[in-house]
DNA sequence: GCCGGATTCAAACGGTCGTTTTATACGTTC
DNA sequence: GAACGTATAAAACGACCGTTTGAATCCGGC
């Protein structure tokens, strides 16, 4: 399978679009589906249409492949938290909450037709399975996919209690939110054991609206009572 | 060619307290700590000190065993849900809720100190790894021990929105309140990625209470606005 | 032509997996 | 004591795992 000149070096700046691109694809798609420890070497050669050993050649192992496919949907989602989710510091608080909510569930769910789907909800599917099963890097995945939204959701639920984001009503309310947007997240035992699910995006939408207001109540009254212990 | 002894009752009533017990009790624990997928037949023997044919013998296979042993955790949790986490219709459904919330996120957690903490948090450790890698036996579980609780879930949260089970927000709501708790379920990704997970008792005592009043507001907002669509 | 590095390939490595086979010991019942 | 069903034991089965090997292939530069 050799229709490429493939000139120079093979990872310094080359294009090098044929074997390792596609390996790159495949894991993508496969880790993403059946996370790390269910997708063999074999099932990602086969797929990327490759020799076995490509992977070893060109990742050093499969879990450098792993380790790079991760990184490439860490940036991706990255700019999208910029781009989709965040909103200026000038917009009030209650509406950067809605614009949060609203914007995450499609792509926590992995519908949100803006954006390449499988990049999207990547990496909460992915999350998913390091939950039960983790991988050596999953203290990164949190660090970098992560937290930068909880410190996001931070900020604002700071303003919306009027206290200081170290409170712990800040991180309790954060984790009410955030809990509920996860809930949404590709779920393969949710998609075999209940009907109706997944949900299609009509009832996407009224779900995010209803945990929006639902959560904006929640907090309202957390606001209301003194500020907690621990 | 014999999975079974045909003739005689090697279950039922016979004493065996040997080497099938022991089986069962290495099941419980290692299948709640690693998942079905990542337990090989070798850790149960050795940790049952039977041989590696044991488990063939007395259950037909690995399946087997995972069968059984989640056949026994389902009957306890769903007796722990009746003496627990239900209350009779008599009690004002606020207070229902906040029964629920309470006795539920220990047992989710897996540190309520009134029941052996391993049987009971095990179904939901469970079913966290069902839920990235599920078994053939996803649903059944599903079936035999999740849904009784959502059912007393939607019965209150009709009472509370003053509407039918069958309204959309019911179960919207019982969503939100549902994964509030799951949150909390034992989850590897989150203790090696986060400092201070998982909580200690006394935080978990206020995370419930924290949940109950966020919750019982939002159902408050909600009823407010008319009953939703699909 | 030929060289040298980059890439691909078939084959095999040692290891673990769930399961099966074969043989041996134990406890009854005849 | 012989026969029989039950239970455990050691060894092996075929399949798959991630990785390695070593030879074959390609291609620009000499």
């Amino acid at each position: 399978m050799s229709a490429k000149p493939a000139t120079a070096a093979p990872r310094a700046g080359s294009p090098d679009p044929d074997t390792r691109g596609r390996l790159l694809d495949a894991g993508m798609r496969l880790f993403a589906e059946h996370g790390y420890h269910n997708v063999s070497v074999r099932d990602l050669c086969t797929d990327a249409g490759a020799n076995v050993a490509a992977v070893n050649y060109h990742f050093g192992g499969k879990l450098g492949l792993y380790r790079e496919v991760v990184g490439a949907a860490i940036t991706a989602i990255r700019s999208v938290s910029e781009t989709l989710i965040f909103a200026p510091d000038g917009v009030p608080a209650e509406d950067r909450l809605r614009r949060y909510v609203q914007a995450s569930l499609p792509l926590i769910a992995g519908r949100d037709p803006r954006v390449n789907a499988a990049r999207a909800s990547w990496i909460h599917q992915l999350m998913r399975h390091e939950t039960s099963d983790p991988t050596p890097i999953a203290a990164w995945i949190a660090e970098q996919a992560f937290m930068p939204r909880v410190e996001y959701l931070r900020r604002i639920m700071g303003e919306l209690l009027g206290c200081s984001p170290n409170d712990p009503r800040v991180r309790r309310c954060v984790m009410s939110v955030q809990s509920q947007l996860l809930f949404y997240a590709p779920d393969k035992f949710r998609e075999s054991a209940f009907k109706g699910w997944p949900p299609n995006a009509a009832e996407l939408a009224r779900a995010a609206d209803h945990i929006a207001e639902f959560s904006l109540a929640g907090i309202r009254r957390i606001a209301t009572r003194g500020p907690g212990t621990s």
